[in-house]
Parts: structure tokens; C-alpha cells; sequence
RNA sequence: GGCCCUAUCGUCUAGCGGUCUAGGACGUCGCCCUUUCAAGGCGAAAACACGGGUUCGAGUCCCGUUAGGGCCA
């Protein structure tokens, strides 16, 4: 393991654009980022577009937009350029077939021109020996006349690489420290197709060479081919650059890595949300899934889970990542969620609540909801969590709760009516709405009916805000409002008069 | 099936041979505060997968087993 940088530091994030950014990406870019920037290098956005059976054409869209919003900025990649473009690999093809050509050239590949029908014969032969299915590499020993036969027949062929038939392969990883393995165990695995694409392997290769990427940081997923890809580039003759194969994301409640649907459930009935856009939509703020993520498989330090991406971009260093894959604690985020709602001033919070409430068909008053916004900050974890906390503040229409949530315990109907009556008498004669006059009114006032203050306001909580949890009651009818207060205690009070009937 | 990787509280993790009667965080539970709900404060339960070595000494090193993950087919 070097402890060095021996070139300028330049990371890459190569997603495939087959889909919206998964937040299992997320986490790979974003520890790539990291490295990159605490070493004042380079961050690459390149698209690996070779699978053209899986391309999405809004993915690039999609990929960036998330990358966009967690605040992770490539300073090179397909939308910007940069010196070592194209950075979209079916605008490379050119680069793989002169560089694949190159290998046979120099024999460290050949031309395979076997048919798929004979590669299915093969393994099923193979495994009625009991043996291992894998390519005999019969191709590799073509004579030069068979060679040409296939040549001038016009068969096509695809380009394999020649694997060493002995020896061992050891790699070393910057995560994993080093990986060895026999090189009897590896396929002279396929380079070029026939179509004239690259394989992962080749484009992986060429396209990192020539984007003088310092560093390939990668999901664990990609370690059994590492040895292949050593060879590729000992095949080359290139420097190579360092691995760190990063751990990845399990499922939290079943088995396996974290799909991109079907994640599951969390204990109280939550889906479990695996898309960059489902954290946004779901009104998590970018600082928090970034410090959420960052805690995963890497530790600040000194006993300390929340931090900055800047502060996070001083320590970071990717051989300090935990090699093992962690089950995705998605409970956590919740708790970090809030606590950055909590750590941000009243005014700040504001207007990241209004998208919420105006996506719930509300009509906002700014005014209003910088009032409102102390009240709800210590109460929610997610900015769309305002919605059923205080979207009563902004309903057009009141909508007053069942005539039984009025009901405190130990309180009747009828007890509750005389309550709200008194009540409302008492809240008349205030000419100061305010908090603490409403506080001296009310609480001497449920001594006088013999109630507990506790039910007191509960009913008026209920009578006022029409739910039974919602934001503290005198600051509520405060922002509410004298009228607004009275009407809605009357209309408690009738709706009682027929459950009393 | 073959190969590779991993293994500390329920979960995310600290720990890089003695300071570990194993630390922090989330979650859970209890108490306090309290007009609901939160937030906040205090406290509790909770882990070194197992078996062999190496060593004066192992959570920490080595081997095996088991379990989990991945890749190939």
C-alpha cells in the first residue's frame, strides 16, 4: 500500500446510463469525490454507454441531477468537456478497436472467431467432464492457415485477451490490502465484441490510461475481474493506476445488495427509499443524505457522526474505508435529517418549507410561515413532515377534527361544552392575543372548572387546529389569530351539541 | 459448482498485541422536563461468530469452520 500520491489525483465516477442515480452510486461517487478533493484533484463524470440494450436516454439527465443536488461537481464529464473528452464511451469506439488491434498486434490478444453454438457445446461438454465452464481458448491456438481460412471467409470474430496459463496475479488494493489469485483460474476473457464495442474490461482500461485517472474507486462488485485487468494493463505496458474497491450497500431488511426497487420496508411500514430523487421528494436535505452516506464504511473521528462535506474533505482518505459491506441504515438519516432542520436558523428554514406545503395544494403566506417555522423545527425530520404538523395554518378551508378527539380523558361531552363555552368567553375579552396573556388566561381558567390544564388545551388544540398533535397551543393561536380562534371553538362547541343529544 | 472478498452491540461503527471490566451513534427501554407531539437532559439493556494455533499476553496476527456478500457459469 503506497502512502504516497505519486501523480495528480484524478478520480472518476463512470455510471452506466441505465436508470436514475441509485444512492448506492451516490455513495461510490461520493467517496471518489472526496479523495479527489482533499487532494485537490480532479473529479471525472464519464458515461459508460457500451450496453446498448440497457440505455436510457434520461439517465444522463437523471445521473447528473442527483449528483448535482448532493453537491458532488465533476470538473470534467460529458456535459462540460474537458481535455481528455469525449466522456461517453459509444464516442470512443475508435480508441477500443485501435487499442484492442494493437493487442493482437503485439500478441497479448487474438482474434476468436468461435460461435456462440460452439461456446454453449463447449461448456456443456466441460461440465458433463465435471470440469469448470469457461472458454477452451481454442482460437489462441488457431495454425495461420486456419487463421486465414476464417479471414477470408469474413467470419466474425471478437478480440479475447491472452491470459498467462500459470502463475498468480496479486493486486493490491488500497481498501482491501492485497489480492492474490491463480491465474489457472482466469478466462482469456472477450475485449472487443463482434459489433466492434468494448467490453467493460477494455473500455475501463483504455479510457482511464488516457484520462490519466490516479485513482479507480469502484464498488467491491468489480474485484474478481481485478486480476484480469492488471493483465490488461501489464498487456499494455501502462502505469497503472491505484484500486480501492469500496464496500457496498445491503438491503435492510432482506438479503443482498440494495436493489433498485423493492428495498422493503423499515419497521414502522416506511418504504425504504433507494433513489437520489426519492431523498429529495421526500424532503431530506442534501447536506444530511451526504453526511448520512459518509458515515457508511468511513469514520470522521473522535466520536463525531455529524460534519461537514468541507470538514469531511479535510480527514477523508480512502484507506481508512472499512472493507466490509454494511446493511443500509436508513433509520439514521431521520435522526441526521432533523438534527440539521434543528441546527439552521428559523429564517433559513422557511422557504425550504414551502415546496412542501404548496406540493400539498396549500397556499402559503411567507409572512405566516416564518412564524410557523420555529414552531415546527424542532418536531419534524423531514421537510415534508410540515405538512401534517401545521398545514392547518394554511388551509383555505378549516377542517374541524371529529366532535370525539374534543373528548379529553376523564372529560364528557357535556363537560367539554361548558369547557369551550368558558373558554371562549374568557378568549373574548382578550385584547392581547399573545402568548403569555393567553397562558394567564387559560391555565387559571382550568383550575376555576376543576380540569387539568393539560386537558383544557388539548381540547382547544383540537377545537383550534383541528388535529390532536400539532404545534404548541398559545403560539399557535397567536399566529392564528383572536377570530379565527373564536369561530372554531364555536363550531367545536356545536359539534358537541349533537354528540351530547 | 468454481473463484474472490468480508466478519465487534438489533443497525452504522471505534479499536490497527497489553491503556478493552470493548468506546461512540441510531434505534429500543426507563426517568426528568412538559399544554399534545417533538426537541432537550439523565440513565439502562445490548457485541468481539465458532474452533484451533502464534505469543508472557489476542477483538487485534495465522489456519480452519460457519455465516454473509460478490463475480463467473
Amino acid at each position: 500500500m503506497t502512502n504516497e500520491i505519486k501523480r495528480p489525483v484524478r478520480t472518476r465516477f463512470a455510471p452506466s446510463p441505465t436508470g436514475p442515480l441509485h444512492i448506492g452510486g451516490a455513495r461510490s461517487a461520493l467517496f471518489g469525490w472526496l479523495f479527489a478533493r482533499h487532494h485537490n484533484g480532479r473529479f471525472i463524470l464519464r458515461i459508460e454507454d457500451t450496453d446498448q440494450s440497457r440505455f436510457d436516454p434520461d439517465s444522463l439527465r437523471l445521473i447528473t441531477d442527483g449528483l448535482r443536488w448532493l453537491g458532488i461537481v465533476w470538473d470534467e464529464g460529458p456535459d462540460i468537456g474537458g481535455p481528455y473528452g469525449p466522456y461517453v464511451q459509444s464516442e470512443r469506439l475508435a480508441l477500443y478497436q485501435e487499442w484492442a488491434n494493437w493487442l493482437v498486434e503485439h500478441d497479448r490478444a487474438y482474434r476468436c472467431y468461435c460461435t456462440s453454438e460452439r461456446l454453449e457445446q463447449v461448456n456443456k461438454e466441460k461440465q458433463a467432464r465435471g470440469e469448470q465452464p469457461g472458454y477452451d481458448r481454442h482460437c489462441r491456438n488457431l495454425s495461420d492457415e486456419e487463421r486465414a481460412r476464417n479471414e477470408a471467409e469474413g467470419k466474425p470474430f471478437v478480440i479475447r485477451l491472452k491470459v498467462p496459463l500459470e502463475g498468480q496475479t496479486i493486486a493490491q488494493d488500497i481498501v482491501l490490502g492485497e489480492v492474490k489469485v491463480d491465474n489457472s483460474t482466469l478466462q482469456d476473457i472477450v475485449l472487443l465484441k463482434s459489433d466492434g464495442f468494448p467490453t467493460y474490461h477494455l473500455a475501463h482500461v483504455v479510457d482511464d490510461h488516457f484520462m490519466e485517472i490516479s485513482h479507480v474507486t469502484r464498488a467491491n462488485e468489480w474485484l474478481p475481474s481485478l486480476p484480469l485487468h492488471i493483465l490488461l494493463w501489464q498487456a499494455f505496458g501502462w502505469e497503472m493506476p491505484e484500486y480501492a474497491h469500496l464496500p457496498v450497500l445491503l438491503n435492510p431488511n432482506g438479503k443482498g445488495k440494495l436493489s433498485k426497487r423493492h428495498a422493503g420496508f423499515t419497521e414502522d411500514g416506511r418504504q425504504v427509499l433507494v433513489l437520489v430523487d426519492e431523498f429529495k421528494r421526500a424532503g431530506y436535505l442534501p447536506q444530511a443524505v451526504v453526511n448520512f452516506l459518509t458515515n457508511i464504511g468511513w469514520t470522521f473521528g473522535d466520536d463525531r457522526e455529524i460534519f461537514s462535506v468541507e470538514e469531511a474533505i479535510e480527514r477523508f482518505d480512502l484507506r481508512d474505508v472499512h472493507p466490509s459491506n454494511s446493511r443500509y441504515p436508513i433509520e439514521k438519516l431521520d435522526w441526521l435529517n432533523g438534527e440539521y432542520i434543528r441546527a439552521m436558523s428559523p429564517d433559513e428554514l422557511a422557504p425550504l418549507l414551502r415546496a412542501p406545503l404548496e406540493q400539498a395544494g396549500l397556499t402559503v403566506d411567507m409572512e405566516r410561515l416564518t412564524r410557523v417555522a420555529p414552531l415546527v423545527q424542532p418536531r419534524i425530520k423531514t421537510l415534508n413532515d410540515v405538512v401534517d404538523m401545521a398545514g392547518f395554518f394554511f388551509r383555505d378551508q378549516f377542517q374541524p377534527a371529529p366532535a370525539e378527539n374534543l373528548l379529553q380523558k376523564n372529560v364528557n361531552a357535556e363537560q367539554t361544552r361548558a369547557a369551550l363555552d368558558q373558554a371562549h368567553t374568557a378568549l373574548s375579552a382578550v385584547e392581547d392575543f399573545t402568548h403569555d396573556t393567553l397562558d394567564s388566561t387559560l391555565r387559571p381558567l382550568a383550575q376555576t372548572l376543576g380540569l387539568k390544564p393539560a386537558a383544557l388545551f388539548g381540547m382547544l388544540r383540537v377545537a383550534i387546529t383541528g388535529q390532536t398533535v400539532a404545534t404548541p397551543l398559545f403560539e399557535t393561536m397567536e399566529i392564528l389569530g383572536k377570530q379565527t380562534c373564536l369561530q372554531r371553538i364555536e363550531l367545536a362547541i356545536e359539534s358537541l351539541a349533537k354528540l351530547t343529544v
